[in-house]
DNA sequence: TATTGTTATACTCTATAACTATA
DNA sequence: TATAGTTATAGAGTATAACAATA
C-alpha cells in the first residue's frame, strides 16, 4: 500500500485528441510485437528491413533506407549485423560499382518465412477484436492520415 | 538522374500487416506533432508530462513516470529540464517525505495552455479528412486495441 | 521489507557532417 | 558536381541495478 493516496491520475486533456490515442494503441501493438520477434533474433527494425529485401531483392541500401525512413548512415549498422547472422549479402550492383546489391542468403529467406507467419498471428490477435467493417474503416482511415503529405503538413 | 533504375520499391507483405499501417500512420502524425511543438520549446515526452501535471497538480514523479509509461530513472531528468526552465515545481508532498508534489508554475501553466492550442489544431488538421462517423469508427478501434491486456499479449 | 527519488550505466534509435570511391 | 556507402559523433529514448532516505 502506497500510503493513502488513492492515485486517480487523469489524462483527460491528452485523451483529447486522436493522435494521443493513436500513439497509445500503437504503444501496445509493438510492445507485443517486440516479444514476437526476439525469439527470432529480430527487432522491428530488423524484421522490417529483411522482409522488404526478400520482396525487392537487389535493391540497395539507399533505397532501404528510404523505405525504412531512416538514415542511411543508421542503416550500415544494421546491415553489418544482418550480414554477421548470414542472413543478407551485400552483392556488387551490377551497373553501378559505387553500390550494392542486398539480397537474403537461404537462411534469410528462411527465417523471414518463418518470422513472417509469427508476426502474422501477432497481427491477427492483435486485431481479432475488430469486425471486418471495423478493421476496413481503419484502414481507410490510416491511409488517409498517412497521406497527409508524410511529414510536416501545410 | 540515378542510373536507368525505375526504383520501385515494394513493402506489399508489410502493408498486409495492420500494425504496419498503424505505425506509417502514426509516424506521419508525430513527426507534424514535432515541429507543431518546437517554438515552445517541447518535445512530445515535455509536452505531454506538463499537461498530465496541469490534470493533477500535487501529483508523484512515480505517478507520472507510469502515466508516461516509461521508467522511473529517464523522468529525473526531464522533470529537471522543465524545473529549470521554471515551468514546474517540485514541492514537497504533504504526507511522504520522501516523495515530491509536482505542479506547474504560472509560468508553466500558461505554456501549457498556449501549446495545447497549437496541438489542438494540429489534431484537428491531421484527422480533418475524416468524417464524424470515421473518427468515431477510429477511437473505437483504437481503444480496443489499446485494451488488448497493454503489453503482453495472451 | 518496500517504496521514492536518484545516480550510474548501457543499449537502441535517430540525425548530421564529412570522407572515399565512384558516377 | 553529385551520389552510394561509410565513419564518427552526438543527442534522444529506454531499460536495469543499486543506493540513501523514508515508509
Amino acid at each position: 500500500m502506497a500510503g493513502t493516496k488513492v492515485d486517480k491520475i487523469s489524462d483527460t486533456t491528452l485523451r483529447g485528441f486522436s493522435g494521443y490515442r493513436l500513439k497509445r494503441a500503437f504503444n501496445v501493438v509493438q510492445a507485443d510485437l517486440s516479444h514476437v520477434l526476439k525469439p527470432f533474433g529480430l527487432r522491428m527494425i530488423t524484421y522490417s528491413a529483411l522482409t522488404i529485401v526478400a520482396d525487392n531483392p537487389g535493391m540497395r541500401q539507399s533505397e532501404l533506407a528510404k523505405s525504412l525512413d531512416m538514415e542511411r548512415p543508421n542503416l550500415v549498422g544494421i546491415i553489418d549485423q544482418l550480414q554477421r547472422k548470414k542472413w543478407i549479402r551485400r552483392d556488387p550492383a551490377p551497373t553501378d560499382r559505387r553500390a550494392h546489391a542486398l539480397v537474403l542468403t537461404e537462411l534469410g529467406q528462411d527465417l523471414v518465412a518463418r518470422a513472417t507467419e509469427a508476426v502474422a498471428e501477432h497481427d491477427r490477435k492483435v486485431f481479432a477484436g475488430l469486425t471486418g467493417d471495423e478493421l476496413k474503416n481503419l484502414h481507410q482511415a490510416l491511409q488517409k492520415i498517412e497521406s497527409m503529405t508524410t511529414g510536416r503538413l501545410s
